[in-house]
DNA sequence: GTCTATAATTCGATAGAC
DNA sequence: GTCTATCGAATTATAGAC
């Protein structure tokens, strides 16, 4: 195995091969395991190009977990599946790549990864909470009901991948989770 | 501070001490962050009797991480309120000690913590659904649906705390929780 | 049963040549 | 824009004295 000499790059090219090597680094390991040499490696290029970069391991975690969730508007949610309709989209989010996934991972051992999720659950969920339920004030409670059973499933699916949740297709994860969400963004208080 | 020599003592007080506080900081800080060193320094021992009695870092979080969730026989949870009653049981499992919130922050990132995790789902958790369900075969996946609501709700209120999540009591989230397990154990298929 | 000393790695980060 | 070389700190783990 010798190394190929690789010609030079442009800089937002090499940039943006080491936020998608950092990405699936820290969604398969997590932060403290994704190191920055093993990065870099992904990447094909010197360690010391990530610090030129981002500076330090921080702002790369930062940088690599920049997220919209890009939830529909609440106005166009109006319709009688709106449970349905979010857990696809959460499972299409999920799987389109691995930024929610390295979100979940880093979030669990890292205050800033923690921080941007509650970032995104209070600027992204409680909105469309609060645009569908009845008393605004309690939207952000119904929002983290919600949050707990998409992460839970998130949890089971991508990073524990328990068999059982791994074999359930896309269907039929809508049509179980789907009544659950429906009735913690609709129902009366129980 | 002068350090104050401590009596000897026993060996399975020692080690007592050692398990108490290796759960501690498992739960606060995940596997990489828990350090050896750490969790001497908190059960007031050197690090080397850790490896002493527990070989390393692996076999300290095994015996930390001993686990039963004490479910109720399935015969025992005949009642209308099978989710309300196990969601509560879960509820005081989780907050009894740091077991659990460890098994969770480790699982994330550690193939033993994940692979334990995934025991307690398959030798305690299944088994109480096929004791409820209909069809024995739909088992795992009912459990696996319940253990998405339990799980996200721990992530949310003891791993992220997310303070909406945090807030509420426990008779709130038996309230909602408790008819969502209740449908995916009994439920018709959707 | 307890501790000292230290080996062997590994990591984040910096300085500077080309 | 890229890389070499290296520093300093921290970690797991071992060997052995008392």
């Amino acid at each position: 195995m010798t190394d190929v000499p690789r010609p030079p790059r442009r800089s937002d090219t090499t940039k943006a091969a080491i936020l998608e090597a950092a990405r699936e680094r820290f969604a398969a390991d997590g932060y403290e395991r994704a190191t920055i040499r093993a990065i870099a490696h992904d990447a094909d290029i010197d360690p010391s190009m990530v610090m030129r970069y981002f500076g330090n391991k921080e702002g790369l975690f930062a940088a690599a977990s920049e997220f919209d969730l890009r939830l529909p508007e609440p106005a166009q949610l109006g319709g009688e599946d709106v449970g349905g309709v979010l857990v696809g989209h959460f499972l299409d989010r999920w799987e389109a790549d691995e930024v929610l996934t390295a979100l979940l991972r880093v979030g669990v051992t890292n205050a800033a990864g923690a921080e941007r999720m509650a970032a995104i659950f209070r600027e992204q969920l409680v909105p469309i909470a609060a645009g569908l339920g009845h008393d605004p004030a309690e939207a952000p409670r119904r929002a983290a009901l919600v949050a707990s059973q998409i992460l839970g499933m998130a949890m089971a699916r991508y990073v524990l991948r328990l068999p059982a949740a791994v074999e359930m297709d896309r269907e039929e994860v809508v049509g179980w989770l789907g009544p659950t969400v429906q009735r913690y963004l609709t129902a009366e208080r129980p």
